[in-house]
DNA sequence: GCAATTTGGTTGCAAGAGGAACCAGTTTCT
DNA sequence: AGAAACTGGTTCCTCTTGCAACCAAATTGC
């Protein structure tokens, strides 16, 4: 039993905010050498590989991220080729995004080095703890959002 | 065992990012609304507050936030006279920063509210599974960082 | 069928974070 | 003691991020 903690080194939102960073750090140089993704890059890849084409509402969805995040990320990707709009016939203002057969081969050959590279980096935790670690953040991030929104 | 997760929601790093960034967000509104401080600002507090005087080198290490997130937190507090300097006669470069008896006030004050928004945030998770957490964290953090530093 | 509201997407702006260059004071080496 | 290397702190600049306003297409209500 902590009696009096009040040292920064233990609060847990400063932990789990340093930790998360150094995670994210580490992740993001990677991608960039490797392919010269950023995260929010290749996250909108992550999903559109995983779960074929989507609008940039869906990939917001998916992705948690804020709609102007995926627009920019999109359009990067578009440019390079990577990703292609297609017209949405059920609704003019969107588009389907999907992942171009360059993007796709790009796809096949990150899948391998994330998953690699998550091994890699909670490889300090045993399996069981891996999916325990899962839940434990789960619930807390159902109750942080639950905390917010009372306005 | 998840034979193959391609999926992005499965993936840890981003669950682990997803989930500090809501808890950090909540936790600056409350931070803001409440002391008109942000993260970086309270965090100097919170090292002030319980180590007494540092120097900005020695808050860099203890934050673990970069030099200028550091000098430009400690900025604001002084300016708003919560934090004062004081010449640091073993080294002319550098100054002795400590709080203010306003300072120790917001302190105090803040210091309940921190604990407590502490506690709401993790009241999903019993006693043992937050310090099983908090132990988590540590190893991942540390594995990260290891990973890190082969140039 | 047309006005009013809503919604997907885009643009612009302003704050935040981090890196590199820089200054002043300190240590090391000769 | 003086030159060279180093370190704490500050400034500057760039890149990223998120919000708010905005546009165009679509839905709702009359």
């Amino acid at each position: 039993m902590s009696a009096s903690q009040t040292r920064l080194t233990d609060f847990l939102p400063y932990l789990l905010s340093i930790t998360s960073n150094a995670v994210s750090d580490r992740i993001a140089d990677e991608y960039r050498a490797h392919f010269g993704l950023k995260i929010p890059e290749w996250r909108v890849m992550a999903v559109l590989g995983d779960q074929g084409a989507a609008t940039q509402r869906a990939l917001v969805e998916a992705t948690r991220m804020d709609k102007v995040a995926v627009n920019r990320a999109c359009r990067v990707l578009e440019d390079r080729g990577l990703l292609a709009r297609r017209p949405n016939t059920a609704d003019g203002r969107s588009h389907h995004l999907a992942l171009t057969a360059p993007g796709q081969e790009v796809y096949r050959a990150i899948m391998p080095i994330a998953l690699e590279m998550e091994a890699r980096m909670f490889s300090a935790l045993s399996a069981g703890e891996r999916t325990l670690f899962k839940d434990l953040l789960e619930r807390i991030r159902a109750q942080a959002e639950a905390t917010g929104n009372q306005p």
